[in-house]
DNA sequence: AAATTTCACAACCGCCGCCGG
DNA sequence: TCCGGCGGCGGTTGTGAAATT
């Protein structure tokens, strides 16, 4: 027996909402308030909309200091760290952002934030080979670069200054904790426990990735985030120094940490390897999707190892890795 | 100028967790 | 403790506008 739907939708309104409906539903509410039941809501005011329509009609549009469109700058770097750090929570990014809902910022994010850092308009601009485009290409370069320099760990090296405001700092540093982290009273890391590992990380590790995290994202245009990603050494779940990259490889290749909406990365090539394949993880990412080539495992004993890591139209993958049918 | 493609965003869908009976 | 209803959330779709061919 399946769950009763929340309204009859054969009776119901559906599509856009009309300045009267708008009218109707705001007023009532500025009124009234929603009374606590959204479902019972339209039709006390005579609307023929589902309780949710109405609701969400509120929420993203109706409701009071609504800001819609032109994210600023440090918009954009406050959504891209939260986005980073805890994945397609749109809600707790939107509650970071005040007049944003978590509607906008996902859209925002899939139609212009995820091209802006990947580079998703090289369509636009070019043909697949040969071609580098902003910030793909300085990933390609990152990762080129670290091609030559296989050898993990790198020695750590501090970012540029802080130019985060005060408040991001703060409100995401507060986020992180909530969701997972904890500080002392002196604001000092103790004991924090990555949210979805199963590893402890020891306070100076921790304190490290967490201040590179913020220093990357703070310090960069949003253009950059991604590339000084590639290349800011970080510490891993194991307090090895790492650099982001290696981050994801680990999370990926670990499957503990859920990848929660950066499969784009792969489905666009970003990141493709094909030499190195030793003993593997669980995920079979070819098999999933066509398009998703897999990663090789870089755990090996504790320590990472570089896999060799190359980026559609930087090389001729297709001579170098023809598709498997 | 018309046709086609791409983009942006509002709205919908369905799942999940919480809460009260 | 169980169950059903509701709100909340994230993913996806639909549609009109803008850009391109």
């Amino acid at each position: 027996m399946g769950r009763a739907p929340c309204c009859d939708k054969n009776n119901v309104k559906r599509g856009p909402w009309s300045p009267e409906e708008d009218a109707k539903l705001k007023s009532y509410i500025e009124q009234n308030g929603t009374g606590g039941n959204w479902i019972a809501l339209p039709q006390k005011i005579g609307l023929k909309r589902c309780g949710k329509s109405c609701r969400l009609r509120w929420l993203n549009y109706l409701r009071p200091n609504i800001k819609h469109g032109g994210f600023s700058e440090e918009e954009d770097r406050i959504i891209c760290s939260l986005y980073i750090s805890i994945g397609s929570r749109w809600s707790i990014i939107a509650a970071q952002l005040p007049g944003r809902t978590d509607n906008d910022i996902k859209n925002y994010w899939n139609t212009k934030l995820k091209k802006k850092l990947f580079g998703k308009q090289r369509q636009k601009q070019g043909s697949r080979k040969g071609k580098e485009i902003n910030s793909i290409s300085s990933i390609s370069n990152s990762i080129n670069n670290m091609n030559q320099n296989p050898c993990w760990p790198e020695p750590l090296i501090m970012q540029q200054p802080i130019q985060f405001s005060n408040n991001d700092h703060t409100s995401i540093r507060k986020l992180l904790i909530k969701l997972g982290g904890k500080f002392s009273e002196n604001d000092q890391l103790t004991n924090v426990v990555s949210p979805n590992s199963q590893h402890p990380i020891d306070n100076s590790s921790m304190q490290l990735m967490y201040q590179n995290h913020i220093n990357l994202i703070s310090s960069s245009p949003i253009d950059n985030v991604f590339n000084n990603m590639s290349t800011a050494p970080l510490y891993n779940m194991d307090g090895e120094a790492s650099n982001f990259t290696a981050e994801f490889e680990h999370m990926i290749n670990n499957h503990q940490q859920k990848l929660d909406g950066l499969e784009f990365l792969y489905e666009d090539n970003v990141f493709i390897d094909k030499s190195a394949s030793t003993s593997g993880g669980n995920l079979d990412w070819e098999s999933m999707n066509p398009y998703v080539l897999p990663f090789p495992p870089i755990v090996d004993g504790g320590n990472f190892q570089q896999g060799v890591i190359l980026q559609e139209g930087t090389l001729d993958d297709e001579l170098r890795y023809p598709r498997e049918q």
